[in-house]
DNA sequence: CCTTTAAATATTGTATACAAATGCCATTGG
DNA sequence: CCAATGGCATTTGTATACAATATTTAAAGG
């Protein structure tokens, strides 16, 4: 991960997930390049990945610009989620062994010191959760559904601090996490596939809650002549703190 | 599409696609520079739109080869397919409009028209056909969803001269189409996502019987340091001809 | 005053040169 | 004879220069 595309990758991708660069922003090569330091070549690589991410649009005349989130794109992103990690909960099901098993109950482990102190440490536990979702995308053993969500799991709506979880949410999802595993020890793929379902749609109304009225619905994609002006860019100044993850 | 970059793309993956490369064979910018006339700046985004399509692969030292598809990893493309695209049916089936049925009700006349003949167009079928969903998923209204199904719609193994397919088959397609067209036109989600998987796995079966025996399970993909050398290509010279689409 | 046109500016696309890394092969030492 | 090491060839990564294209600005005409 020395290579220097990776770290432009990173750095846009961190730039636009802070909230450094608002939504509706145009994404200039140039400067983008100065700003991390490198030339425009592994930037155009960046821009393409971020791009099939949809972190990224292009018009049609190849400008680039941060993407725009809509309540409904949310919605979307969620429910496509839930679908894609939910047929993968059923294939892990099926294919579960006592080895992945045994890193499902370390990982939601961890999960469970971290929500348990005093004070929750919450890169741990985000960290435990990685790992647990991880592991099942691993025991389904297809790359396809490991590429497509992997561009899902991510995104700016996404992500949002888990501070903002108190200890009862904190403490709900590590206990689905724990039926999630009774399901995968029974090789219950049906059963597995719905609690994994309504872990993450759970995880969006627990988005949806938190910003109720904040998000006035923005639209998809500037279009192709009149990009960045007259967009109402709701990313202000304030909200820019405001993006973290939502931990399913 | 008159740029340098997208002919590269479609002249390698065309040659992908017709067995041209086969699967294993290692891809160099350079030689492919050369064989496509370009410089090797966009052979290398070519390059990388098709890994993200999982059409090639790359080893841990960036090294590109032609991707290997066992018939686990066809199986899995369908599978994944007949779940977006089920997923697709249901969200246009509650969002469906009398132009955007008129659409798919003139993309079937089409396909009706090319298999009445006394000598079926093929190329018409076809064509008709990618309208007909392609109509289905633009109504789907998820820009997602439609990325998603955009690398999964035309793969290698997914294509397959319908030229394969006797008149009974593509008259049998015709027919699921025009259950869809009555599903959505009663909204009725539940009912078009089950034909439209249906129709899906139909055609896989298709396909899985057309290549009994034929296909040796060949493994996902190369390894780090021995990739081209020790794989039991299958597409041999004769091979190379069979690669088509299979029409859902 | 608005629309249209044309030049100027800015941005992206492609090619090429060079640097870094990987892989291969032969040689050497055990 | 096998394993390890060194250098050589090949391949990929990055930077930069230049060409093509798009956008903006300003001026001219209606």
């Amino acid at each position: 991960m020395s290579r220097t595309s990776d770290r432009a990758y990173a750095a846009i991708r961190n730039m636009i997930l802070a909230g450094e660069l608002p939504a509706g922003t145009q994404l200039g090569e140039e400067a983008l390049a100065e700003k991390c330091g490198v030339s425009r070549t592994p930037v155009r690589e960046a821009l393409r990945r971020l791009e099939t991410e949809l972190l990224v649009v292009r018009t049609d005349t190849q400008r680039s610009f941060v993407a725009e989130w809509s309540i409904d794109d949310v919605r979307d992103a969620f429910d496509l989620r839930a679908m894609l990690e939910g047929y993968a909960a059923r294939r892990a099901a099926q294919r579960m062994t006592t080895d992945s098993l045994a890193r499902l109950r370390s990982a939601n482990a961890q999960i469970a010191q971290a929500i348990a102190l005093p004070r929750p440490d919450v890169a741990a536990f985000i960290d435990g959760n990685r790992m647990f979702h991880a592991a099942i995308l691993d025991c389904a053993g297809s790359r396809r559904l490991m590429a497509q969500l992997g561009s899902l799991v991510e995104q700016p709506v996404v992500w949002r601090t888990a501070h903002q979880y108190g200890p009862d949410a904190l403490h709900r999802s590590w206990s689905e996490h724990e039926e999630l595993v009774a399901a995968f020890a029974r090789h219950d793929g049906g059963w597995a596939e719905a609690i994994m379902q309504s872990h993450i749609l759970r995880a969006y109304h627990a988005y949806a809650d938190a910003h109720k009225g904040l998000t006035g619905g923005v639209s998809a994609a500037p279009s192709a002549k009149t990009p960045p002006a007259e967009l109402p860019v709701v990313h202000s100044a304030g909200a820019a703190r405001r993006v973290i993850e939502v931990a399913a």
